[in-house]
DNA sequence: GTGAAAGCGCTAACAC
DNA sequence: GTGTTAGCGCTTTCAC
């Protein structure tokens, strides 16, 4: 390359990287030359030397939820922009493959984004300290390296029990998150909160998926709920065929509510009503966060407005079952 | 680290490679070493000295696609028990990212990945002679350097098209997938057998999206068909959510199909009928014909098998609408 | 069985 | 403005 330019290497250097002038003529060749070989500088090298690798780690809990896959989808983009690579890891939901994904991700990586987290705390702030950078997206941590992207679910939950309280809804059965869930301990605040104005909520455990809604619906609704309220939309998808199955009409017979607003929750009749989340949104702040890195105090955390969006799966109760 | 163990960088290189027996009191003193510190190769010079990272490069359409993030999911930990790393890409079926985005993996990586391509085939072609090593999946590339992974759609069409051929069906609507989609042309290869066989088949762009679903649904039923042939199982959520809005009851007045089954595919009342494909072995088979490369001539194309999977969206035609 | 030293490809510091 | 050189951290000769 440098040989086809009859250049140094270093003159190739400083006109590829913009670094120092060059005289119009060399550059000239040694762009010539790069073309036509189709030279790029090894990234390994670049890597090596500057102990910077343009490039982000994203850990998440499981890639198939639709949810991350948006967070992603505002991720990546905002970091290409300047230049930046995303890495992805899906850890299955796996706590420990969580921690020794985001671990060796950082030898790697500039920084790293973890979403929704679902490692204790402990080794949350170990990470920090192993890891160049690191924004954790969906979980509070206390950590003045660490910086947070979080999502108002306490508000959005709020506002989703506010929405059916005025519907006239006295008893809720909530179905709980994965286990460890930051977003879900926000989710079941809000309900205690709503609880302690008058509000009849019981909780049973269920997960993040539609089969892990489709599963528990029957035993929610031998609550006697007026409404149910899914961890997600997806989960509520699951609740939604349950009930169509046992002949349980939504949302004459029960209300059903999701979270995060996925692309199919508008879709399926009759619309559910659900809490949107800006989730490329998210996605780009946090990467913002991670770029703007030392440009002062991470300790604040990002917050992410939600919106309410009611639609047909929610309506007055008390035109009792069939 | 060499210092503390008091040894030579190589004695710390040859315990932790293992490359070469050490005896055993120094590579005690390096591993106590090694764990103290908790020391661990800096990934970027060993690339950089052995040109080789260990690291293959997943390109896919949609990430937010449940079939993609399956495929992943069947290729990371796969290659994970290997000891190798996955680095994915998200093209938003644009083909010029696509290929940007394999080039640009190529010179980080060992090998790429590359699932059901939208880029043309000289494109591909093109890539073949620029990338380390190169597995397509879903699409048929006849270079010596390619390896494929191919689901046979057209056997799960013509299945598709015989279970519905049987129960009496003559008239349906086949709604495509995404321009340049190679799946795509391989079941509407197979639906051209069919309609040779006296099966009346109209086609109409769509998409892969359950919002696609959803907005041509209707244009659909326009072709009075007793059957609507979704491209996939999102697709077809959104045509069954649409149909319920019209009032149109499945599969009493249509039936309807998908590919792929994904989870909420099963649920969704009635059950949708569709092709099951083994979507993480997809993704496993995938990475192995890329670890095995140089183990024979890849030109023969590894194909995968699928499996009808009948439920309650497809029944006899004829009960007329009401 | 062990250490010294070369060199992977690059860029920054240092001559000229 | 340009070339020469050192050195990023590692593994692999090559000597001993």
């Amino acid at each position: 390359m440098a040989r086809l330019a009859q250049v140094s290497t270093a003159t190739v250097s400083r006109v590829l990287t913009g670094a120092k002038p060059v005289s119009a003529d060399l550059a000239q060749r040694v762009r010539d030359a790069a073309a036509h070989l189709d030279y790029r500088p090894n990234p390994a090298a670049q890597v090596l030397l500057s102990g910077r690798s343009h490039t982000v780690g994203v850990v998440v809990p499981d890639l198939a939820n639709p949810y991350f896959a948006e967070v992603l989808k505002g991720a990546t983009p905002a970091a290409a922009e300047r230049g930046w690579r995303t890495l992805v890891a899906d850890t299955d939901e796996d706590p420990e493959v969580e921690y020794r994904a985001a671990t060796e991700l950082g030898r790697w990586v500039d920084g790293v984004m973890l979403c929704s987290p679902r490692m204790s705390t402990l080794r949350l702030r170990e990470l920090a300290t192993k890891l160049p950078a690191l924004v954790v997206v969906n979980r509070l941590v206390r950590h003045p390296s660490v910086a947070a992207v979080l999502v108002d679910y306490h508000q959005g939950m709020t506002q989703l029990c506010a929405h059916l309280a005025s519907l006239g809804h006295r008893r809720l059965v909530y179905l709980q998150g994965p286990p460890h869930a930051w977003s879900d301990g926000q989710r079941r605040r809000a309900l205690r909160t709503a609880a302690g104005r008058g509000l009849d909520v019981v909780q049973i455990p269920c997960g993040s998926t539609a089969p892990d809604g489709h599963r528990v619906a029957e035993e929610a609704l031998g609550h006697k709920p007026t409404a149910i309220v899914a961890f997600n939309d997806y989960v509520a998808l699951g609740v939604l065929s349950r009930l169509t199955e046992l002949g349980v009409t939504v949302p004459h017979d029960v209300s059903v509510t999701g979270f995060d607003d996925i692309p199919l929750s508008a879709l399926t009749p009759p619309g559910l009503t659900t809490v949107a989340v800006p989730k490329r949104t998210v996605g780009r702040l946090a990467w913002e966060r991670l770029a703007t890195e030392g440009a002062g105090p991470s300790t604040t955390a990002t917050s992410v407005p939600v919106e309410l969006a009611v639609r047909g799966s929610t309506a007055p109760p008390g035109q009792g079952r069939r």
